[in-house]
DNA sequence: GTGAAGATTAACT
DNA sequence: GTTAATCTTCACA
C-alpha cells in the first residue's frame, strides 16, 4: 500500500460527542514532524471539557472569546494556550460547529524521536517527558502556533493506532480544577489503566 | 487602563 | 503538603 493518508485519522473521528471520541482516542499516536525531526507519542491520558455546562471548561456559558472561538469550528483542530504564563497545553476540538467541545490531552507515551523530546525537556527521564499537559507540550514542541492548526494535515495530525479494550480504560474524576465547584465530580478524566507515563 | 485569576510545574519544608 | 514563578486573557471602569 503507498497510500500513507490511510493510517491519518479523518475528520468523522472528531466529529462525534466528545465522550466516545474520549474513550476511543486511547491508544492513538500523536505526530509532529518539524524541522528539527519527528516525534510521536502514544495518547494514554485524556480529559474531556464541555462548555455548555462545564464551570471547568473556558467555554462555560457558551463564552465565546477570542481564546475560545476555535472551539466552535469543526472537529479535528487544536486548541492550545498558555497556561499560568508558563506552560502550553493542547487540546484537540471535538464534534461539530458551534458545539465547545474539547480534549486536553494529559499524558503521552513517547514512541519516537526519544532524543529531541530529551533535549527539549532537559531531561534523561523517559517517564518525565510527556506526562503532564504542560511537558508534553514541551517535548512536542507545541506552541500558540499551534492553535487552530488542522489535525488533519501533513505535519501535525493522529496515527490510528489501535485503541484501547474497554477494560482497559480508567474514567474517573479530573484534576486541578477544584475552582469548577460541582463540575469538579464529572467523571470526565479517562486513561490507560497500569500504563506507567500517565501523569501522577 | 487596571486588576485578578488560572485545565501547571518544580522546588521546597 | 505548600509555594513561587510568570503572562495571557477577561471583566470592569
Amino acid at each position: 500500500m503507498e497510500n500513507t493518508d490511510v493510517k491519518k485519522l479523518p475528520r468523522e473521528f472528531y466529529n462525534r460527542d466528545v465522550l466516545t471520541v474520549a474513550e476511543e482516542i486511547l491508544g492513538k499516536t500523536l505526530v509532529h514532524i518539524t524541522k528539527e525531526g519527528v516525534t510521536k507519542g502514544k495518547i494514554v491520558e485524556v480529559e474531556a471539557y464541555n462548555g455548555l455546562c462545564d464551570k471547568a471548561a473556558h467555554s462555560y456559558k457558551n463564552l465565546r472569546s477570542k481564546r475560545t472561538e476555535i472551539q466552535y469550528g469543526e472537529g479535528g483542530h487544536a486548541y492550545v494556550y498558555l497556561i499560568y504564563g508558563m506552560h502550553h497545553c493542547m487540546n484537540i476540538v471535538v464534534n461539530r460547529e458551534n458545539l465547545p467541545e474539547v480534549l486536553l490531552l494529559r499524558a503521552l507515551q513517547p514512541i519516537e524521536g526519544l532524543e529531541l523530546m530529551k533535549k527539549r525537556r532537559k531531561t534523561e527521564n523517559v517517564k518525565m517527558l510527556c506526562n503532564g499537559p504542560g511537558k508534553l507540550c514541551q517535548a512536542m514542541e507545541i506552541t500558540r502556533e499551534h492553535y487552530g492548526e488542522d489535525l488533519c494535515g501533513e505535519n501535525f495530525y493522529l496515527e490510528n493506532t489501535p485503541s484501547v479494550k474497554p477494560e482497559e480504560i480508567v474514567r474517573t474524576k479530573r484534576i486541578n480544577i477544584d475552582y469548577a465547584k460541582e463540575a469538579v465530580d464529572f467523571p470526565w478524566r479517562f486513561f490507560i489503566k497500569g500504563n506507567p507515563y500517565v501523569s501522577r
